[in-house]
DNA sequence: CGGAATCCGATACGATACTG
DNA sequence: CAGTATCGTATCGGATTCCG
């Protein structure tokens, strides 16, 4: 068995985590998974992010060919859209993985109220 | 269904992501899963890596959990080796499907060489 | 063998103000 | 509404040298 192709450019587990590297490019992904894909949905869920930092992370996600920009034609108030490419949506599954890993790795650490909104969430 | 809880410390997506952050990390995991355990191993199999920057990714795992340093208490040559803790053996298996996920994410990506290699990794 | 110490450049992130 | 543009800071990765 040899190792020499697991430079970080070319390892598996990598390609994935370079994808998604970046402080909030999972949570995005995990919004526009959920519907929230719209700049200003974005910005109210989650907290403490920048606008430039948002625009960035999105780009990012875009030119990885995960997510595209769904500019609607109205005229004044202008409307983006974000939807995941068929690329993206291979991602939606093992997204749905790690955040089940996230509720069983440290159960303690799990607050209640955030079983019930993720068991909502999942549940169906 | 409510997303204020996904901040970036808190969401779980990025609680994973934050843990295998780093550049070389995922490799390191993984190499450690398969037994190349030590530090001089490492440095082989991971290409153009640096003495800092290994000892730094492999001590941010440990302060986080998911490896220990087993320091043998021989003389002369020092002898460490790595282990996955039971923290970090519950990643393994989403390690495992996140490689999964990167041999079919863009097949033609996958050089038929690598693939050989991964099979015999994973088949048994 | 398995590091530690130092220095440095490149990104990444963040706050703020402005715009079609 | 959905962004740019600018600036400042911080963290990360890399090269190199030295050490028990």
């Amino acid at each position: 068995m040899s190792f020499s192709h697991f430079d970080a450019e070319h390892c598996f587990i990598n390609k994935f985590t370079t994808l998604i590297a970046g402080k909030w490019k999972p949570i995005l992904l995990y919004l526009i998974q959920n519907d929230i894909n719209r700049f200003s949905l974005m910005m109210e869920h989650v907290p403490n992010i920048s606008r430039k930092v948002l625009t960035e992370q999105l780009r990012g996600l875009e030119s990885d060919g995960l997510i595209y920009r769904d500019e609607l034609k109205s005229k004044a108030p202008k409307v983006v859209i974000y939807h995941l490419t068929e690329k993206g949506e291979k991602l939606r599954q093992l997204v749905d993985e790690i955040i089940r890993w996230g509720m069983t790795y440290d159960k303690e650490e799990v607050p209640d109220e955030m079983k019930k909104i993720l068991d909502s969430d999942f549940a169906q």
